[in-house]
RNA sequence: CCAGCGGACCAGACGGUCGCCUCCGCGCCUUGCGUGGAGGAGGAAAGUCCGGACUCCACAGGACAGGGUGGCCGUUAACGGCGGCCUCGAGCGAUCGGGGGAAAGUGCCACAGAAAACACACCGCCCGGUGGGUUCCGGCCAUACGCCGGUCCUCCGGGUAAGGUUGAAAAGGCGAGGUAAGAGCUCACCGGUCCGCCAGUGAUGGCGGAUGCUUGGUAAACCCCACCCGGAGCAAGACCAAAUAGGAGGGUUGGGUCGUCCGCCCGAAGCCCUCGGGUAAGGUCGCUGGACCCCGCGAGCAAUCGCGGGGCUAGAUGAAUGACCGUCCCGCUUCUCGUUGGGAAGUGCGACAGAAUCCGGCUUACCGGUCCGCUGGUCCC
RNA sequence: GGUCCCAUCGUCUAGCGGUUAGGACGCUGGCCUCUCACGCCAGAAACACGGGUUCGAGUCCCGUUGGGAUCA
């Protein structure tokens, strides 16, 4: 059984504004204390993940944090998410003093794995 | 050892697992994927406060306007930076902080105060008055009336700037002489101004002489003087792809990146402005080797410069440089022991903070740690 | 990333370097009314923060913080 890849290409991230827009104007939204978390079947463009974090969450630094702690839950996650399927996570106010346990114990709520999974 | 001053440097370490970005090599259905290797945030990357490089704008010439700087000399590509020196102030000191012109002109200086800048007027002091009043004293006179002199109050004329509640600031200070009262009126000391000589590139300092010497503060008020600045900024700019119809209205001989004028360049039914609409908001280059970093030698007090050797040290673009685990280090808290110290447990996004064209600075933020030089004090040899 | 602008009561705003920082709406209390509204009277309430210049800063200068605009 081969294990499950966790790699994070280029090709499963959001890079355009259009891309962004279209999520928040027809996605399906979800709301957690500290993230908003959107998301939308695609045309068979795989599973792709798009992160917001605007200014009022920190500073630069505390901005990437939330970046990168997402990325790695999408990365760590993958079998968790449905094939084909955009998901946009914007970070609300709070979501810079939070540890990456934290993180992942609020978005698997959401996000939470199926029970027959590896 | 205690207290302090100045400067330089570091910014947790090692290992494992899973990932991200760039470059290089190899393989393959040369697109892209797989695989191996190398590299991958800072002292402030921050604020965007100055200065340059670079790009575009007839290649930017002049005048005015506008802005900036401000002791002197140096340094530099340049600077508002830096270094040395000068001077004033603070400190016992190491050291730190400030720096053109108020005698070119204009404005302002509330309240208070006599007065806030031509020194005039007020109180006061002094002198004078065949001015007025008559409280008191003395004289003439027997007393009184009256007269004369003084004193007191008031008025007028003059002298004076010593003193005067104030105020942030009061017209050189202080002492002595002098005078009717006073006054640089005179004198000594201090301060100032001017001249000369000497030292220094200079700011400035020293010495000597002359002059009794009215002439605040504010220029981060206007301003004057000296020097500097063309404008915009890598979303600059160049190319490629995609898309559409070169639409409507207006203005005109103009337009050309700065505010005005001149000059210069381009143009002559072309250009400009506004409105509406379409497509796209994508890619490539610019994009990192540079006033670069390290070491040594030399010039210089130093900033800095020269020479020689070595090194290559991020290039993303919804934007990489991370997450988790283990051991150690560090800080904090608690407990404990044989208490200048050691041990155990717990705790910590482990200070501030994330490159975005690139450099030189400045400023601001910051848990701590290391080293060097110096000052004052105390103790010991 | 670059270039600019702004900050005064809860809100919208005035404000010559010298005032007790003014006004409107709102708020609180009182009067009026049977009650409410209107009206009248009174009151509370602010110069974003830190330095500097000045005798004296809301105002001038510098820095910090927080908002906002704009540029392909």
């Amino acid at each position: 059984m081969s294990r499950v890849r966790e790699s994070f290409p280029k090709e499963a991230r959001l890079t355009r504004r259009s891309e962004f827009l279209l999520l928040a104007r027809r996605g399906r939204k979800f709301f957690t204390p500290h993230f908003i978390i959107i998301r939308k079947d695609n045309d068979h463009l795989g599973k792709r993940l798009g992160v917001t974090v605007s200014s009022k969450v920190g500073n630069a630094v505390v901005r990437n944090r939330v970046k990168r702690m997402l990325r790695e839950f999408f990365r760590r996650g993958q079998q968790n998410f449905r094939p084909d399927q955009d998901t946009v996570v914007i970070a609300r106010k709070g979501a810079g003093d939070m540890s990456y346990a934290a993180v992942t114990a609020e978005l698997r709520k959401v996000i939470g794995p199926k029970p027959n999974t590896r």
